[in-house]
DNA sequence: CTTGCATCCATTGCATGCAATACATGCAGC
DNA sequence: GCTGCATGTATTGCATGCAATGGATGCAAG
């Protein structure tokens, strides 16, 4: 049965089309589309539909569904709750760095990645630099083992992803997201918890500013 | 099309189904068995089913699926996201009152379920004390103004009571866990944002030690 | 040129058929 | 009596047919 079915195929698929933007927000899937893009019949495709609407990418809209985009009000909301998570994931990380249980490998990993991060955004790879960024805020999570976390923690990138594809624009202050990173990176190293909670949320709700702000001024 | 398909009634009944014990945790389910109780064809069912997968209330097992519970590990997971969401729509709802946002009327109604909770759970009506407290807590979420938190929390919520179903048991403090609603009650109506934060997540990291600890005393 | 309405048809929601398959059952060998 | 394998069967995953529906289209009236 786990033998991954064209159902799981079809969500995969959508959620990476619309994720690099091949599908973007307000564009209009009918089943049978899809049903012919991936050369598969109607059930599955409708399955994924359905699982991709629960996980809010894409919302039902008259006759089919439309991948979804937040508003403001609701990204902002995205944002908080995504804030108040990664608080979370970030103190269990150090926590667990505290009290031995993390590999010196995969602090190394996380600090690798922050650093790659922000190599290719000041090269201006932005495309890079997103995938790189959400990359290291999951290892982070990964770290806090707490798979809960981290699952409903997936649903709410994806939808800010989604929600902010368009303004695929870079950092107004690169240097100044790169150092929230390392001094996250470095919170957790030294197993402060407390710390690493107020670094994650400050700078989870510094990025909502910058993305999502009309013009807040530098 | 929003006329309430059939795989929504089959969604809300199997899900209530579920939440209130009548399939316990570990019952399989089929597709054929649920069709015909709720006198549908596979179809819907079976995209129920999924749906209730992706809120994680049932889990695939091989042939169907079995009501899903956490084990003790996964228990503590969702208690910890549930703290943290709820300290931030405790704060949520504390800084609107403290703007003027919230309506009396809905401070009235927030006490008087915190009262009845209270009143229901001393006179030992469990399952009445279940919905109640539920109730309460999700009248906080929806004063937050956060529709993200209030969906995320409500799987978890859902996540939580099937797994701690069998555990019907009363608190063993009622008298302290109804001050502590007490408490929050008090924080949100003086606007006091993060003394409400803070008892919230006390709060249910409290609730997570009496609900699933092996043999703690009163 | 705009507005209202009737018609049409694209598209969905649901039912059902069919093949694949995982699990259970029972039998043989040890 | 226990273990391993073969066979049978229940149940799924997918495809497709059919009726319902709602949005688009075109026409007529003002």
């Amino acid at each position: 049965m786990s033998s991954r079915m064209q159902t799981d195929v079809a969500k995969d698929q959508l959620r990476e089309l619309i994720l690099d933007g091949t599908y973007p927000s307000g564009a209009r899937l009918t089943e049978m589309e899809v049903a012919a893009a991936l050369e598969m019949s109607r059930t599955p495709v409708r399955e994924a539909l359905r699982a991709l609407a629960a996980d809010g990418l894409v919302r039902p809209s008259g006759r089919g569904v439309v991948v979804a985009a937040l508003d403001r009000d609701h990204l902002d909301e995205a944002y908080q709750v995504r804030a108040a998570l990664e608080a979370l994931t970030a103190e269990l990380a150090a926590t667990r760095q505290s009290e031995g249980r993390i590999a010196p490998a995969d602090l190394v990993a996380l600090r690798d990645v922050a650093n790659e991060t922000a190599a290719v955004t000041a090269e201006g790879r932005f495309a890079d630099a997103v995938r790189l960024n959400r990359r290291f805020h999951r290892l982070i999570a990964e770290l806090a083992g707490n798979s809960m976390a981290l699952l409903t923690l997936e649903r709410i990138w994806d939808q800010i992803q989604v929600s902010t594809l368009r303004s695929l624009a870079p950092p107004s202050r690169p240097a100044h997201v790169s150092g929230q990173h390392e001094d996250l990176v470095s919170a957790i190293i030294l197993g402060h918890a407390d710390e690493a909670a107020k670094v994650a949320r400050a700078h989870v709700l510094d990025t909502r500013t910058v993305t999502n702000s009309k013009g807040e001024p530098a």
